[in-house]
DNA sequence: ACTTGACCTTGCCATCATGGTAAGGTTCAG
DNA sequence: CTGAACCTTACCATGATGGCAAGGTCAAGT
């Protein structure tokens, strides 16, 4: 005897003569569970149109099959390797056209690669700033700090 | 003969006897030239309470000294180097308050410090990975494309 | 004196992906 | 019948920034 209510997909699914086949119907939470992203997600991404329009239930629950299962974890595979959701929204439908290119795959893969070296970059100039100016800086008791210094000094003002 | 009207700050300083010393007496516009940082975002940093509460003109505009400048130069600087603006605020406050130790402006500073390291880690490993797969890909007019296979493999599923 | 253009003011909306919360409906188990 | 665990929609918040709108102000040129 299960302890969460499984029964609600059969029992419905019996009702409810609908788009998918019977077997396979999930609710948004078991959905969420088994892609790893959130159910609040997963409503998120069908507004985004991320997803195509999701068959409901009677009851006006969303009913995820199989397939749409297997496009959240695609999602949430991009979404892990940092693409953005436009960026996501071209690669599901890539994904789903027979007729694409690997080469519009490749691009769209290659400026976010080059747009993530862009602000590692950025950041490790950063990192590396700061690491220094941590360095100089004794981290006593005394007010004198080569940090609020480099902060303060006016050399930085007109550079950018 | 100057185009700008520079003769505001001179005209209004000698009406307005207000806080400062008349002979600095800026405009928001030659205030966000002169740090760097644009008039909108100078209005949003008063808002946080990073500036002291402006000075005004008898007009209503906002009148800004030397000292603001440099508050807006060391907010500049600080943006550049990735802080937020909460710690911002906190190293400000460090600056102003001569009896501050170092200790703790040399905290925040390697909390930021770590924090970007983190990030930069987690980015590494997303362009290491897509770099990877980028690799793989022919790129040419075929539908076969290995970075599809891997966002749409299950395999990631459950990781994370 | 009037126009023009470059300023300034406040206030609201948008971004991007995500979380939270509220108020209410449904279902199942005890 | 009640409570728990779901589901629904809708709105607000995040952080730092930009944009726009509608209106006031000022200096310079006609």
């Amino acid at each position: 005897m299960p302890s969460r209510r499984q029964g609600v997909a059969a029992a419905e699914s019996a009702l409810a003569a609908d788009t998918s086949s019977a077997a396979e119907a999930l609710t948004i939470g078991e959905a969420a569970k088994r892609s790893g992203v959130s159910a609040k997600m997963v409503r998120h991404y069908e507004s985004l149109g991320l997803l195509p329009t999701v068959a409901r239930r009677l009851n006006g629950y969303r009913q995820y099959c199989e397939r749409d299962i297997h496009t959240l974890q695609f999602i949430k595979r991009s979404r892990d390797l940092g693409f953005s959701m436009s960026e996501i929204a071209e690669l599901v439908s890539l994904w789903r056209n027979r007729r694409r290119t690997s080469a519009s795959v490749k691009r769209i893969a290659q400026a976010h690669a080059d747009g993530l070296s862009k602000r590692i970059e950025a950041m490790q100039e950063m990192r590396n700033t700061l690491a220094h100016l941590i360095h100089c800086c004794h981290g006593d008791q005394r007010p004198d700090c080569p940090i609020l210094e480099d902060l303060a000094s006016p050399t930085h003002a007109n550079d950018k």
